[in-house]
DNA sequence: AAGCAACCGGAACACTACTTCCGCTTTGTC
DNA sequence: GACAAAGCGGAAGTAGTGTTCCGGTTGCTT
């Protein structure tokens, strides 16, 4: 599904292809600079000029949130795919934190949206909208087989999430700071 | 070469009182607004014009260092009196990340500085330089008593410190935080 | 009290980055 | 192949904010 609407709107074959290309260029420079990138950046990067970047995305802010989005869509099916199911719910949640660490120390961009305060960002594009429930299901099967602390809630790893990326911001050592905070979650 | 030599330098009457309230209206903006405090803010609370700003502190950057420094002073007095002499190295411990976080709630710019990368601060205002090893003495006393898990390092903790960030600027339950991290460097 | 130097206020300046606008080009259709 | 509509490029417009400049003022010294 790639349309948030059933409304068909026939894209004019030049206009889609460059379309992919600025989200794939918005994507690489929103990597490196995070919030700061910069809008002529993306243009250049992509091959077009300043005024096709806006008329496929009216402002920076939803251009930022069309490669959020994505981003969070692949984690999400990362998560849907390879942790979610494993028997070992706490080898799931581990591997739920360490590819949103990698995916963060990557994606400066990822990082900054963490940073910000959610409330800005629509729901699609929402990390703990959109990761909180998997994860915290992952969570509750962790705690019903008494590995992790039943005090622990889905909330709270939101809020590791958030810590996570200040570390990996900063370039501090994220594996470090995953073993230690999964030690105070686990029993 | 530090021109904070003994060369003394009398100011003016009014130009030390003008100096005291911009330092003192610095301090209020940047706990509310961080890093993106503006100058003009500064100048109307203090009740000076930009120009005088810009006499006493060469650029926006300087004054938010002085106003850094003081806030870490405060910080290293507190650690020296009230944490690093407990005869209980982990209740000494817990207090220096419930004072910091306390401190990082009330002002963003605390917390923004942590987020920032510390290589563009200097020494005198730069939160690992000076708390790191003070912080890093209390935990090698609870290490020796068994208290805490030996592989943690003061590098770990400053780690820590910088994740305690993003959780107070979005908002975060960082009790909550304290709580889980704590946990995870207890034995 | 007078003179001078330091200091002050804030308008003007400079710079950066997001956004708009419009003449030209490309695409799809009859 | 020609026409209309959709799309394109990038120069110009705009806004926000850090910094400078200078005529006027204040404090210190003689």
């Amino acid at each position: 599904m790639t349309l948030t609407h059933p409304v068909a709107k026939p894209l004019r074959a030049d206009a889609a292809r460059n379309r992919a290309r600025v989200l794939e260029a918005a994507e690489k420079v929103f990597a490196d600079a995070g919030q700061e990138a910069q809008m002529e950046d993306v243009a250049r990067r992509a091959g077009v000029g300043v005024g096709t970047l806006y008329r496929h995305f009216p402002t920076k802010q939803k251009l930022a949130e069309a490669v959020l989005e994505r981003q969070i869509d692949a984690l999400a099916a990362f998560i849907a795919a390879e942790c979610a199911t494993d028997p070992d719910p706490w080898a799931g949640l581990t591997r739920v934190f360490r590819r949103a660490a990698q995916d963060q120390a990557a994606n400066r961009g990822q990082a900054d949206a963490l940073l910000s305060l959610a409330d800005d960002l629509p729901d699609r594009c929402c990390h703990r909208v959109r990761l909180g429930p998997p994860t915290g299901a992952i969570l509750a099967r962790a705690q019903a087989q008494g590995l992790a602390r039943p005090e622990v809630t889905e909330e709270d790893l939101h809020t590791l999430f958030c810590g996570l990326s200040a570390v990996t911001r900063t370039g501090g050592d994220w594996e470090r700071y995953l073993e230690i905070v999964l030690t105070g979650v686990r029993v």
